[in-house]
DNA sequence: TGGTTACATCATGTCGTGCTGATATCAGAC
DNA sequence: GTCTGATATCAGCACGACATGATGTAACCA
């Protein structure tokens, strides 16, 4: 899922709607890049459940759910938990 | 940054090190990629300030930051508050 | 009903990135 | 000094993901 945010455009959308709810032409023209793309993008983050489509008539506002991105932070620190506690204990060779 | 994480050996290798410093023939055992391979990653990891070497004589130990992945924990979380204070404000077409 | 707009999907080309084999370097053992 | 093992670097290749143009679909308006 952090995966996700490894693409370039992929994190500017999100930062994008970290800004608040916006439709498809918003963040093509923020971002310029191109509508297929865009979308495609979209699609990913919605697959991947870190964002949600709504349909309001011809427009589908795409809005972010705090949660996914909370649960990657909460992964990152468990990790950096481990890490410090386990900071002493080197596998000899 | 957490575009490191987006690799699969690399995630692979992080996670070995959260267990404690290891060096790279142990990596090398554990993950079943081939030396060059985990020596590349582990080149990128130390470029991007997630890991730092520690030369043992012909050993060379990996010890993982926690303070990075804590670093972007952070990130995500800060994102994750903005999209939730921000998630009334829907923009308009 | 025809046209326009917003959005999604598809097929294709391109480019980055990871993987590998070969090779270089460096430290320790003999 | 020589040999061996651990690690790093390099060149080439292959695969996957991204970007794009073309096309399809659905909703609004005249």
């Amino acid at each position: 899922m952090i995966r996700l945010l490894a693409d370039p455009l992929r994190a500017q959308i999100v930062d994008l709607l970290a800004q608040g709810p916006a439709c498809t032409c918003h963040l093509v023209a923020d971002t310029g890049a191109k509508q297929p793309n865009v979308s495609g993008h979209l699609r990913q983050l919605r697959d991947a459940g870190l964002v949600v489509a709504e349909p309001h008539g011809r427009f589908t506002y795409y809005r972010l759910l705090p949660e996914a991105l909370e649960a990657a932070a909460a992964q990152l620190t468990e990790l950096a938990a481990r890490a410090r506690t386990n900071a002493g204990s080197r596998r000899e060779c």
